[in-house]
DNA sequence: CACTCGTGGAA
DNA sequence: TTTCCAAGAGT
């Protein structure tokens, strides 16, 4: 569970050592859930969107308040939880406790629609009638399906990647719709383009990280004064970190985790 | 449905 | 150097 929520849009290479310290310092919910939220949000590091560490915390208290302390193994009640959508509680549910689901992540979604579509890429929302082909994929058996489900993710992951898939080294190519039309080129508009240089998000992350790298409370002064660009900007990043609780107001002017 | 929310490494 | 993008979720 703890790796799922830190690999929801960072890469595993990065994820790795910060799951490792995580890991043994809250072995368990209950030893996550008897710690400060701040404290998550810390050990989070760099890996980004840390109101997923927030969100790790706050399922770790559901967790201990309505499952004895154990992670549920049924869909509902993992999905249930703050921070757990489709896949992340499909993910759980398969490769924790052998089940039959289908986990769909943005890797599986690219190889089916490989395998299956012959296109490059997937549409860039996943749809129910997408969800409904892909999972006549999975295997009837149980641990099978669960299998399955590593084996896709990894081959997505490993293999059938964005840039450039290793097609020749592919166990399935022959039976790749892409690859048997000639890999053709991704039809249709750019799929992404935001840029981040100068966003409320890159300025989030700029005062956070002075009040996650300070021993204790930071003067919020102090915290302002690390986005210079523009200080409107700052006040309202400011603003919306304490409500989001990610920063917390502390005694003369200062804020904490 | 469209938008927001971090970060850093590879192409 | 710029662009792309990595095991998504919540509003």
């Amino acid at each position: 569970m703890v790796s799922e929520f830190m690999l929801q849009q960072t890469p595993v290479a990065r994820v790795l050592p910060v799951w490792s310290v995580w890991m043994e310092r809250w072995p368990t919910p209950s030893a996550l859930a008897a710690d400060e939220p701040g404290e998550a949000v810390r050990a989070w590091g760099r890996l980004g969107y840390p109101r997923r560490a927030q969100r790790l915390h706050a399922a770790a208290t559901v967790i201990v308040a309505e499952h004895g302390g154990q992670v549920p193994a049924s869909l509902d009640a993992l999905r249930a939880l703050p921070g757990v959508g489709e896949y992340t509680a499909a993910a759980i549910a398969s490769f924790g406790y052998g089940q039959r689901h289908l986990v769909l992540d943005t890797n599986v979604r690219r190889v089916l629609a490989r395998i299956e579509d012959g296109c490059e890429f997937p549409p860039t929302h996943l749809t129910q009638g997408e969800r409904d082909r892909r999972q006549v994929w999975v295997p009837d058996d149980p641990a099978q399906a669960a299998a399955w489900a590593v084996a896709s993710m990894e081959l997505g992951a490993l293999v059938c990647t964005a840039r450039t898939p290793a097609c020749p080294s592919c166990p399935v190519r022959e039976s790749c719709a892409w690859f048997a039309a000639g890999r053709p080129a991704h039809e249709g508009p750019p799929r992404r383009g935001q840029t981040y240089a100068g966003t409320d998000r890159q300025c989030r992350g700029v005062l956070l990280g002075v009040v996650r790298d300070a021993a204790g409370p930071v003067p919020e002064e102090a915290v302002l004064a690390a986005w210079t660009s523009d200080p409107a900007q700052a006040t309202r990043a400011l603003e919306g970190l304490l409500a989001d609780g990610l920063l917390r107001k502390g005694a003369q002017a200062t804020v904490t985790l």
